[in-house]
DNA sequence: CCGCTGGGGGACAACGTTGTCATAGTGGCC
DNA sequence: GGCCACTATGACAACGTTGTCCCCCAGCGG
């Protein structure tokens, strides 16, 4: 194996033009059509015309522009969009996984880009596909406000939203059952004796936040323990914000023995601030992490599967392009409690 | 806020045009071009007309079809390609993100692939990539041969190399230090007394593992404590694998009493195989990762960040892109050994 | 009244493909 | 020999934009 150089200059080649069908049939001798029917692999090219067709191609560099190919044939671009929070966040590495996959058995190739929780940069990104002309967009809704698709799902582009529900259109939705998770949590952690149970949720204007802290409400009305103001904290959180908040549940006249997490950084928070701790509350995290197990104690979660969520996402995206025009579907995923220790802890 | 359904018939509306400038030039009563100029802020367009335009436009739902501007133009596509081994793998989700974001600064859009150490997965999505007219391509090889690229980057797609080298092309690579990482780390486990260092590494195909091998090996030459064939196990390794090599080293006639681990998922494995064991050797894992410094002991790593790999990686691109024709660079990133307790473990 | 200026707007070609249709040549059959 | 069928190939338009160039007309100075 030896080392190629891309000989000549090569780094820094901005003015090179990109060899076209037309560079190619110049150099093999034939009309522009024939190349195009070569490329395509369309019958009726002679052999010995293919050959030095080929041979130009190859000897020219060529590669057909697919972008102009989309253009004349008025086809799909064979892209999906994918609009998330964000891809650095594992939850949705891992739904991006999932796309990728089914969007590669389907011959399409998958945009995306983080929204970091920002409406207009999610409107911003969500545009952009559509001007890219992608088949179809997956969203994590970052804001409420989502009537500016309405002019795009009206012109064909089927649009599905993902973990979140989008704020004012009818679309295809795919959710997770927060609600039902958080009061499995609860009645759980009640079911070992707490009445003291605490909540710590993002930012309640987050779809997601705000259904788990409903979930919880209605947990701690089922379980009998009553629904105590004193023991949520919503908002953002940090590591800061989440140790103040723990060192305040304890001093309370009746301290927390008992705590949910509202999501995974929450549940990572708390742990990095309960490490070393001797008293440590029991604690039920929503969303699963890798490593949860190996901790001492091990974390208890409501878990639910992130590729799941991504793959019957896709899934519905592309039995919209398959053409199914049924009403807009709203899917949520089941969530199951995985015990590990943290949550088993009696008061 | 009301609850706007996309008026009319939505969902499989597959056959719907999407209105074109030519459709909103004739619904405004001017001409096409005078909507181009609308639509691209150009001046010389009287406020009365630019108006009846946006009416039209938003009328129709008019979004300019960027695939055909940017064939007008023969500008940039405005898109990069990113093809790595596994976006849902946490290291390369956060070099995902750095390029995101540093693509985003500079007003591109990312489109990627995994390409699951599979080079013909690999070399498929960078030549769909160039078939789409990206500006550049970003690359973790999945395998040794590259040249297949050569026309690309003769053809002026600049390509840099991520994490591990090209097999035969010279181009821009970033790495990370693997043989100095690796060196450390064997003699940070030999300073704490050990002589029976075992190795632990991926398939010596993958160019990482193969370095950080012979880190390991030199590591050991200059701890003074020898190379031995039976403390190295390398492959592809699952949680199986793992736990039996483990055994075996355990019981070899001078059991090892320290592992360097290759990389973060064989670190994860060795834990999840030692959790519970009484007698655990010392352990110093490539790759820092979430939670590590919760676990009990804290694991010992030799840490990189996944961002800068990525920021260094697309910022040299985008150096390119802006007419650096300098000779290829090789840029290698430091990595620092944090200890937290797994590897201070004295023999 | 003429010519000039400049703002507002349009006609047309071109980007790189592919679909449609036409045509040249070749051989076979009556 | 004339006609047909068939193969191999090409000319040309069109996809949705934008760059170039041109035109019309009002206003103004001479």
């Amino acid at each position: 194996m030896t080392t190629l150089s891309p000989s000549g200059p090569v780094a820094g080649q901005r003015k090179v033009r990109r060899a076209t069908m037309n560079d190619v049939a110049r150099l093999a001798g034939v009309s522009i059509k024939t190349v195009s029917r070569v490329v395509n692999d369309e019958p009726g090219v002679h052999p010995s015309t293919a050959e030095r067709v080929l041979a130009a191609i190859d000897q020219l560099g060529f590669r057909r522009n697919l972008s102009a190919r989309n253009l004349r044939r008025g086809s799909s671009t064979g892209t999906i969009g994918l609009v998330l929070e964000d891809v650095g966040n594992p939850f949705y590495s891992g739904v991006t996984r999932a796309v990728e996959e089914i969007a590669r058995l389907r011959g399409r190739q998958v945009i995306s880009g983080s929204s970091d929780e920002d409406p207009g940069r999610e409107r911003e990104l969500a545009l952009e596909f559509c001007s890219r002309r992608v088949d179809g967009l997956l969203i994590v809704p970052a804001g409420l406000q989502h009537s500016y698709l309405v002019p795009e799902m009206r012109a064909g582009t089927p649009v599905v939203f993902l973990d979140r529900p989008a704020g004012d259109v009818v679309a295809d939705t795919v959710l997770v059952d927060n609600i039902g998770g958080t009061v499995e949590a609860v009645t759980h952690l009640a079911a070992h004796g707490h009445r003291r149970i605490a909540f710590l949720g993002d930012a309640p204007d987050i779809f997601t936040a705000n259904e788990r802290l409903r979930g919880y409400r209605e947990g701690c009305v089922r379980a009998g323990v009553g629904y105590h103001e004193e023991l949520v904290a919503m908002g953002p959180h940090d590591e800061g914000s989440v140790a103040t908040t723990l060192k305040r549940l304890q001093h309370l006249r009746e301290p927390a023995t008992a705590i949910v997490a509202g999501n995974n950084r929450i549940t990572v928070h708390i742990l990095r601030t309960l490490a070393g701790v001797a008293e440590r509350p029991a604690l039920v995290g929503f969303d699963d992490f890798e490593l949860a197990d190996l901790l001492s104690p091990p974390v208890t979660v409501i878990a639910h599967d992130a590729s799941a969520l991504g793959k019957a996402a896709t899934d519905l995206l592309f039995a919209r392009l398959d053409g199914d025009n049924s009403p807009p579907r709203r899917v949520v995923l089941p969530v199951r409690l995985v015990p590990r220790g943290s949550g088993e802890v009696h008061a």
